[in-house]
DNA sequence: AGGTGTGAAGGATTTCACAGCC
DNA sequence: GGCTGTGAAATCCTTCACACCT
């Protein structure tokens, strides 16, 4: 049994990444791969990749490489991607409305099954595709996580919404939460924040860029 | 003299955070804020957050704390942020219509000058509020790069193109491409190159989510 | 030869402990 | 008392070196 408690941040990291390789390898239809291959695909050390691996079990064969099919599977349930998971999205504003049509998620497994935004302008537009086609008013939330057995929502909501979506999610059963909100959240114990912020991504690389500019 | 390369990857990270902490405190007015308080805010230790504003010169006071308006001032030099960067954006699909109206990126100091495409049927559409403000062709690339002296750009193009374009970026001058395609690119000299992948980012929620069952 | 798995070494980052200033 | 700055210790992560398998 592994625990992901136990497994390095770093290596979860990767993982996701290694998976991403695994998949295009198999699209052409190669039976094994190398911890070389891997490691110069992701820019790491071929060591790396084997530690990495050997968290989770010995699936590579020596002289051979890794199966593929066997790793994809294997890397999948270790993910927890082997399965569907039902996401709900908060917020229909510029972000939100490119999230809910974003094919990406579905390739992963992940499906959104409804909209959410308190803004009373939006609720009840079509949103076509979805399991619940319309957006949805907020006090549905509970409702909703329930019916559709929710573990994961996207939350898309401006800033100063953003604390008091976290703990309205986490009391109405949430687990996991992705945030395009530009702050940094309070953690709700049993709920995991992931926070991407725009901006503080190319931030990051104007600092890379910024050498020797008076900086 | 502050040389990028010399600062430790995980205290450049935390860098944005702590200037959007210190933005949200400067707008309260309060003059001073503690390594403490900086600490709560991110949740990580007091000593770390000293230590990492240490690779910078030394603002704080002893008994006082930092003070709020010059640290401000400091990281946003450090973080290069200080200045107006013109940005261009490639790719008018989904994701991409929502990055062009983000408005995150112009408090920030980002300006999206224009935005290119290679599908005819999306270029010449409006494009409001942009130095440039109908969709141009990709062929327009250099040019415009030339013209806006533009360093960084953002692409939210499709995985199969994601790699052609940012050899086309680092052609034309590009040294910093945030990336939302789904594919590890490989490297170009003397470019940075950030990916972003939304469905990535849930993966590594469910891994969280996934304890004791099955993987 | 080509390749994985892994203890041991090395390097990087975080935390501790405390000197020193307001 | 409150708070920063920083060597030293501890921890975490990566790389080396090599046993071992095909």
């Amino acid at each position: 049994m592994v625990r992901p408690e136990g497994i390095p941040a770093p290596v979860v990291r990767r993982l996701s990444l290694y998976l991403r390789h695994l998949e295009s390898v198999r699209a052409e239809d190669r039976p094994t791969v190398s911890s070389r291959e891997l490691s110069r695909a992701l820019g790491i050390t071929d060591t790396q990749v084997r530690k990495d691996l050997a968290h989770f079990g010995q699936f590579g064969q020596r002289g051979i490489g890794y199966r593929v099919a066997g790793l994809v599977t294997r890397m999948r349930q270790i993910l927890g991607t082997d399965r569907l998971w039902n996401v709900i999205l908060i917020g229909a504003g510029n972000l939100g409305s490119a999230l809910m049509r974003y094919r990406g998620f579905k390739r992963k497994n992940f499906r959104i099954v409804a909209v959410l935004d308190n803004d009373t302008a939006r609720i009840g537009t079509a949103v076509p595709g979805l399991a619940l086609d319309t957006i949805q008013p907020i006090t549905a939330l509970r409702e909703i996580v329930r019916q559709y057995d929710v573990k994961m929502a996207i939350s898309a909501v401006p800033a100063e919404a953003a604390q008091s979506i976290v703990d309205q999610l986490a009391e109405a059963g949430i687990r996991g939460i992705l945030n395009f909100a530009p702050v940094i959240l309070q953690p709700v114990p049993g709920v995991r924040i992931e926070t991407v912020d725009l901006a503080v991504l190319l931030e990051q690389l104007t600092f890379q860029l910024n050498i020797g500019t008076g900086a």
